[in-house]
DNA sequence: CTTGTTGTTCGTAGTTTTGCGAAATACGAA
DNA sequence: TTCGTATTTCGCAAAACTACGAACAACAAG
């Protein structure tokens, strides 16, 4: 999603394209992150991946009133905003925080929560 | 929304309803705030009555790229969340955080991010 | 009371999210 | 290879989100 100015102008004959975007490249992942995390669903899950340890979908399902079908869904929201990753171990797929990520998310939500 | 399972048992004539929610009201309430967080434009916002101090509706449309009417939809959206605050100033409106549920989410955010 | 300034609300449009069940996929085991 | 398990993808529908401009409301100032 673009969220900034296009300011176009002209000197003589060369041509300035500027983007004047007054939101910050942080304050914008900020917005990614805590859109993964805007839904109790996922926010659920990212407690408990956070908190405890890495599990299956399976364990998931078997606890959350939802399909099975939505919380691949909500997995796979977690998963393209980078906070979780999974992996396979046939026929199952273990999902555990994206360390990486997850320390990035904590760092910007501490710097601008003011924490 | 409802994130619940309903459970309904029969014990002879006596009718048990019982709702089994995984999702804890703290992670609800997370999810909310991140929620209103969700959006650049309303990241960009909070970010700026947080660290600096409160400011006025005209204040963010001369800086960001986006229609008064849609501001003033973002601003509702963080109103209704809890974040901010208004208080006419005629003709203006002047925004601030709202700090009781400001620190509120501070303190959610620091406990489930494991700050 | 009329005007100008500041914001909100309304109507509309297109996109995204949320949710489900059914079908498809992946893959170890028999 | 065929079966069973675990999970994703598909197709669909309803709801919510994002955004805009036009119209409206509030109110101080003249």
């Amino acid at each position: 999603m673009f969220c900034g100015k296009i300011i176009v102008r002209n000197f003589a004959n060369m041509n300035f394209k500027m983007q004047i975007d007054p939101i910050t490249d942080e304050q914008k992942k900020l917005a990614r992150y805590a859109k993964a995390m805007g839904h109790p669903v996922r926010a659920y899950v990212l407690d408990l991946l956070a908190n405890q340890s890495c599990c299956y979908s399976g364990d998931l399902t078997e606890v959350l009133p939802i399909a099975k079908s939505t919380l691949s869904q909500h997995l796979k929201e977690l998963k393209d905003a980078g906070l979780i990753q999974g992996q396979t171990e046939a026929p199952k797929i273990k999902y555990c925080v994206n360390k990486e990520n997850w320390e990035e998310a904590q760092k910007l939500f501490k710097k601008h929560l003011g924490l």
